[in-house]
DNA sequence: CGGGTTCTTGAGTGTCCTCAATCCTAGTGG
DNA sequence: CCACTAGGATTGAGGACACTCAAGAACCCG
């Protein structure tokens, strides 16, 4: 579904006033730059465990997801699968540095995003840099959060696996001690993440339960009883 | 050690010759593009396990490896170490996109390389935009790359990361059927980059022998006896 | 309310890690 | 030139952790 251009002219000079705050002093948000562009894009709406792209697929769009989570999985030759990353409402995403999507996005629950052409978003990366370091190709975001990740999934033992993922949610979201963290992805999704079994994942949270670090009062919901405590199972990020 | 700037003027209009191919049609390499910013470089050695620059220092320089190798590493609260990777002869290593070091460089044996400062690549990059996928800072040269790691090092058993690694350093090297692979690195190097433990990389060579994948003559060569096997052991890449 | 999917828990097994001993190699000093 | 030594590499035995297989529980959807 390519999106027509004519509505917004992507090769003219950039506005000059986005090169400072705006009017009122506040400095503009991602949301002040996409807006520029909203001529050429399109909302769209996926169901859960369809498919946003694929791997392979031309990477001509990025994507903004406004509600609901998408993750960013591999499939292998022998069936198994590999969930790099979850991308988050108000994420964006997109390969940028790709002419072809590395991974497959799919919808976790049903989900709503907007697309943007790559011509579109490149046109703005050019006046707003920043843009481009938003642009969650979250696999690497930054070289230190890969080899984060990477060392969870080398070095880590099963339940500070489990507390790393934790941690980064409760992080993500801007949650304390007490609250309680909504889990959108599946047993199967967050195991295929964290290189383990679903078993495996049960029994970390059954773990971390018993140490009451946790509640788990259904399988979408956590409650952070000792957030002290994940943390001190947790990479530090 | 900073080097002054002085020698090279780094701000003054791009040469023109470098937008097209030299004047006998062949296209300009890393090495002509590197030159030009040659009177800012100073060459520097290494001995057996000494640090380059360390983790959390500020990145002010991108290094180009010309003899040995070097592995980046981030060492952990507890004394343990994660090797993310290695850097050969020939490869460019820095991170440009960081304020700071995000591991630390060490030199696997002695080493010979070539710092730049970090002001005379980025006025390089500025007109040939191909040298910064070029510089390694190998943990995330692609999402795919990292991607491929971090699936070897999650979800493959023993045999198969160290296969991994072979055919690695093979295609990094060219090498065919027969050839003779020299390994620069130890076994804890090895260990410390596959998340496995010295003994282990040792039995899975062994394996790997005793399948007559490869052959062993000494801790620092393998020859490369059936890379087909290792190729079906191995993630593709 | 029933069927299907997902989650959870249990039992047994295999892989890899830990600990320990030995071998090999390179480097050193006599 | 050779014995000695120290560090890394290799091999073996035993144990812990996570996986596989399997069954039951909870949840969601029609």
């Amino acid at each position: 579904m390519p999106v027509s251009l004519s509505a917004v002219r992507n090769d003219g000079p950039f506005p000059p006033f986005l090169a400072a705050p705006g009017p009122d002093g506040t400095p503009l948000t991602l949301n002040d730059h996409l807006r520029l562009i909203h001529g050429s894009s399109s909302r769209l709406h996926f169901r859960r465990n369809e498919t946003i792209f694929g791997e392979g697929d031309p990477a001509d769009h990025v994507y903004r997801v406004l509600t609901g989570t998408v993750r960013l999985c591999r499939y292998l030759q022998d069936g198994r699968r590999h969930v790099g990353d979850f991308v988050f409402a108000g994420d964006l995403m997109g390969f940028l540095e790709c002419p072809h999507h590395p991974v497959t996005a799919e919808a976790v629950g049903d989900i709503t995003l907007v697309s943007y052409p790559r011509s579109a978003v490149e046109w703005l990366a050019r006046f707003a840099p920043g843009i481009r370091g938003r642009i969650a190709s979250h696999l690497s975001s930054t070289p230190l959060e890969a080899q984060q990740h990477l060392f969870v999934l080398g070095c880590q033992p099963a339940r500070e696996r489990v507390a790393s993922f934790l941690v980064r949610l409760a992080n993500r979201n801007d949650a304390a001690e007490g609250d309680t963290l909504d889990i959108a992805m599946s047993r199967q999704d967050i195991a295929d993440h964290l290189a383990m079994t679903v078993e495996t994942v049960c029994r970390m949270l059954a773990l971390l339960k018993a140490e009451g670090a946790i509640v788990v009062p259904n399988a979408s919901q956590v409650i952070l009883k000792d957030l002290a405590a994940l943390r001190v199972r947790a990479v530090e990020s």
